[in-house]
DNA sequence: TCGAATTTGTGCGTATGTATC
DNA sequence: GGATACATACGCACAAATTCG
């Protein structure tokens, strides 16, 4: 039955959509065929129509509306986040510094709660495996926006150890809330000399597209930070952010001679 | 029909299937329940049941095989690529001892000629819009393998009013051939200072997954990074690693005091 | 305000092709 | 060759959201 098409039916129109959009023929916010139009135009099953729309909008391609149509994706200018260099914050946070120094409003939802810390979470703060069932770390989880739009999701892990007691237990709440590790950290002498950052990439689950308020299918930069006051590991995040979104920067000294050696997470 | 269950059916059992796999009660390589079995257990048609295996295969946690079985996706060993702490590389180049140090073997093909550069280069390495049609640029494509295998693909691009008449205009012959940018700029009294770095992340093309022997559909981390001679820019690459394959590891010290202030590429 | 038309989303069932074991 | 399993495609039904008269 297929004869000499090798490619299936749904993928080659598929193809010629993104095509089209690709060439700009078909420009952000227009309106892709209706399954009813590709039924009647190509021939096809309307179960099959719906399998174009489901690749497009699983390759962030284009957005489907129920009850009105499905339209090629808009979108938004992209930002970036400055990584390295950490700004001393003094009276801010990192995120809205950054954000304010784009032009931009910073804002974030949080929810924090002492938690017992999961096997990877322990090797990165350097915690002992616990001999009770007590928890161990403060887990906080960030939702954070940019100008109202969700723009990256975190979720921190302070080890108790360092911080039972002191005013900064919460990172967002108390005299010093939200003014970052490093500055709070400060607040009851410890410091933070290093960070390292292990950076990747992947395709988004459900689960953050419905956070993130971006399609599924969308591809995220995962990046794991971890802060040091020399050897000790005193907070370490899981961080998400869309690469179509935004885009990480890092800056790099270079020296003639080796830079001191310094513990790495892997 | 759907009574108070909100999530459809497809995507909760896909949502089950997730949870073990991140669980690791299904390890890497496990098998999959296949289409039949699903549809004894859960009393689904055949045509949902494949659903959900393709809402696993399109997030990248299971690969499918006809005629064998859906199976957990198993990611081949994470290498990783320090980014941070230039390496004084004196008699070795950076990558080869990067890959020495982690036990692995370290090479490369490269190919290199004299090229107008493109807008977007001359924008990053400064250059003024040419006047003629003589080429301004020595552009060297690079293919890096760890252990024979291909694992990143570079596009470097030096700028010729740099190195013209010099004994390192090409990048890798010469006497100072495979040094890196930094040792091979210190040859003509330049000194390389710092560099800054974009990423993110997208999918692979058809012609890049073909050189580094990846499936289409993969994704790479893209990495351009320009080097600096105070406020000159002397080298830039547009740098594509897959993320299968690669995390890139960046360090980052803290001062104090703000550190100094030094050109972005944006 | 209401209702009809349109459009996407989910799900059932069936048939056929093709790759693997 | 036969059994198994995934991939594509058809056709149908209904739900839910949107649009518009």
């Amino acid at each position: 039955m297929n004869e000499e098409n090798e490619r299936p039916r749904y993928l080659r129109i598929a193809d010629a959509l993104r095509t089209q959009i690709a060439a700009g023929e078909l420009e952000d916010g227009a309106r892709l065929p209706s399954i009813p139009e590709m039924v009647r135009e190509h021939g096809i099953a309307s179960s099959t129509a719906q399998r174009v729309i489901n690749v497009l909008v699983s390759e962030g391609l284009a957005i489907a509306k129920p009850g009105s149509g499905t339209y090629v994706r808009t979108w938004p200018e992209k930002g970036y986040m400055v990584c390295s260099w950490h700004r001393n914050a003094r009276g801010g946070s990192p995120f809205k510094l950054e954000m304010e120094g784009q032009g931009a409003q910073g804002n974030w939802d949080y929810e924090s709660r002492t938690d017992r810390a999961p096997g990877a979470i322990r090797e990165r703060l350097a915690l002992d495996d616990p001999a009770d069932d007590r928890p161990n770390a403060m887990h906080t989880s960030y939702l954070y926006r940019r100008n109202g739009r969700p723009a990256q999701l975190a979720e921190s892990w302070e080890p108790l150890a360092l911080t039972r007691h002191t005013p900064i237990v919460l990172p967002e709440d108390g005299p010093y809330a939200g003014l970052g590790v490093v500055e709070r950290m400060r607040q009851i002498g410890v410091r933070v000399t290093h960070s390292n950052d292990d950076i990747s990439a992947r395709h988004i689950t459900l689960a953050e597209a419905q956070r993130l308020e971006v399609a599924p299918g969308e591809i995220v930069l995962t990046r794991t930070r971890t802060y040091y006051a020399d050897t000790l590991p005193v907070e370490t995040a899981d961080i998400v952010v869309p690469a179509s979104l935004y885009t990480l920067k890092y800056g790099t000294s270079i020296w003639d001679e080796p830079a001191e050696e310094r513990p790495q997470s892997a």
